[in-house]
DNA sequence: CTGTATTTCATACTTTAGTATGAGTGATTT
DNA sequence: AAATCACTCATACTAAAGTATGAAATACAG
């Protein structure tokens, strides 16, 4: 269901350019065969097949990466993608006060303890008890840690 | 691991392309030419030769897109989820060494100083030093905005 | 070969973070 | 009225983070 789109169309870019690929091949080969065959040297014929290749693949590899590029943004984007919806239940359901919350958007700021208080007008003390009831909640054992878990619960954007 | 491969032969990735590539056609060549040239026909050893480049010419046409699109992907993509390509030439310009980009990807993680010590088989001297290099760097105070300026520059997930 | 960058480590110190405990104040609920 | 909860703050401590400085080995480029 997911992969539905991304192999569809990966399929039909291998069908496309295989079939292009070929007929490339047969006009080049006709082409060469009949008109420069006995005029050009061997080694230039290589060459010229060799350089008219590899430029076939670039091309190929280039519009194949894009596509896969393309479509996996597609599927994967979709959860958090510049809208951010904060999740209540889970802020419920792990019992972070109004205030805790306040203090764990601050600290995902990259703010230290004193400036939140300074922010927040409460003693540095205040924001110690609220961050360490915040680590208790979300069972990490250190900031960094809180604010990943956070984030991955889409508490904080 | 990959950046520490990746950043020092940028330079070199051309060269060393170009010159297998050459190599490969030299040898290619003299194979077919001396041994089977005789015996198969013209039409399988086209065939041989335009496989064969197209793909090289893959190979060569992605390692070239994937290394364009990190550069471009600076200014137009926000932040997501999904793909993160690592943005080279931010590190690159940062002058971050291989071996800070890994504390930053182990910091990012939320370890301490000290796991990532235990992790990198180094000393928490080595850590720290590290650490205070990699803000200098990145002109943060300290951890948290450390990892909220590298995500933001696409240097982590 | 010499200078530069990287990586490593140490020591000593300051600052910040985090833990543990207790306690006072409102507001709400039972 | 008593219990509960959220918020506040303090004190005292431990642990971790961060700063500053110096130094040694190694790799690599000019």
């Amino acid at each position: 269901m997911k992969y539905q789109l991304f192999l569809h169309s990966v399929r039909k870019t291998i069908i496309i350019y295989g079939l292009s690929l070929a007929a490339l091949t047969m006009l080049l080969k006709v082409l060469e065969y009949k008109y420069f065959m006995r005029d050009l040297s061997m080694e230039i014929y290589v060459a010229v097949i060799a350089i008219f290749f590899t430029i076939i693949g670039v091309w190929v590899g280039t519009k194949v990466i894009q596509r896969k590029q393309t479509t996996i943004v597609k599927e994967v984007v979709v959860p958090n993608a510049g809208t951010f919806t904060l999740n209540e239940a889970e802020l419920e359901q792990l019992n972070i006060s109004p205030r805790e919350y306040e203090v764990l958007e601050h600290m995902a700021k990259g703010l230290s303890n004193q400036e939140i208080a300074d922010e927040l007008y409460i003693s540095l003390s205040t924001v110690k008890t609220h961050a360490a009831n915040i680590y208790a909640k979300l069972d990490v054992k250190r900031r960094t840690q809180a604010i990943q878990k956070a984030k991955a619960l889409q508490l904080i954007p």
